[in-house]
DNA sequence: AGATGTCCCTGGAAGC
DNA sequence: TGCTTCCAGGGACATC
């Protein structure tokens, strides 16, 4: 499932090949989560400037206007000068003069939202509300601190909201919290200043890695080129429930929070 | 306002 | 073998 690892590796996968190109036609499969939000038709003849991600979210921007992409749980872009003919899960394509960049999205999760400008009313709505970027430097450790201290509800539920960081999925929220040794159902507000910069330099680790990777290829996910990551190979939680903890021994647990599950090693990870 | 629960969707796995 | 049930997940929305 694409977190902000899988979006990024996937940006990076097509970004510059796409610059530049003229948006020739438009495909709409069946519907995503969103409606598009204006006419497939308008967005022939506009020019591809660039990609951008924000959290999870894919940012096409275009001379006019851009396209917010979402991934969903399911969703994979492609992009190539040419691709097979469409299958039943290809629900969105833009014809390029650079190439073909086609959705598949099995669960349609995912979404394609076009906004006429980052500060149009859709646009607002779905990332205003995002917290800061793990990897980039408005991410330290003594604000993280303080914005989990104005927070009660488990750290684990804490960093799958997205609104103190964003990209931290169900995954990497329990890869980072074994990391740095904290149980997941421990309330935001009581960690300490040090255990919260424990907890920052694993989200900054685990992500970094993962993009380094090429992202993790539990379930779906393939970047753009058609290359599968390889997170899962060296998950120590995720997934791993009544194997043995690569660290202690001891046994993974697994629990639900908000209905979804964490894994956790107890002996590890202290409330 | 913050916290919690519900729902959307479908393929694959598990259970009977 | 063939059916049913459960589960995965992000995030908007409703409800407390």
């Amino acid at each position: 499932m694409p977190e902000l690892p899988e979006v990024e590796v996937t940006r990076l996968s097509f970004a510059d090949r796409i610059a530049g190109a003229r948006v020739h036609a438009v495909f709409m499969g069946k519907p995503l989560r969103w409606p598009l939000g204006c006419e497939p038709a308008m967005l022939a003849g506009r020019q591809v400037r660039s990609v951008a991600r924000r959290g999870k979210y894919l940012l096409v921007h275009l001379d006019e206007g851009l396209l917010l992409l979402h991934l969903g749980m399911s969703g994979s872009l492609q992009f190539a000068p040419s691709l097979p003919p469409r299958g039943v899960h290809d629900h969105f394509e833009l014809s390029t003069s650079q190439g073909v960049l086609r959705l598949h999205d099995p669960r349609r999760f995912g979404a394609v939202v076009y906004a006429p400008s980052l500060d149009d009313a859709r646009a607002i709505k779905l990332l205003s509300g995002l917290g800061v970027e793990p990897l980039e430097a408005g991410f330290d450790p003594l604000h993280f601190h303080r914005a989990l201290k104005l927070r009660r509800s488990a750290i684990k539920q804490v960093l799958l909201m997205g609104d103190v960081v964003v990209g931290v999925g169900n995954i990497y929220a329990s890869e980072a919290l074994f990391m740095s040794g904290i149980h997941p159902a421990l309330r935001a507000d009581r960690l300490s200043k040090p255990r919260a910069a424990r907890l920052h330099a694993a989200i900054v680790s685990v992500l970094q890695r993962a993009v380094a990777l090429g992202g993790s290829t539990l379930r779906d996910f393939s970047s753009a080129e058609g290359q599968s990551g390889y997170f899962q190979l060296d998950a120590m939680v995720y997934g791993r429930e009544g194997q043995l903890c690569r660290v202690c021994g001891g046994p993974i647990k697994a629990m639900r929070q908000g209905q979804r599950s964490t894994f956790f090693c107890a002996a590890c990870q202290k409330k």
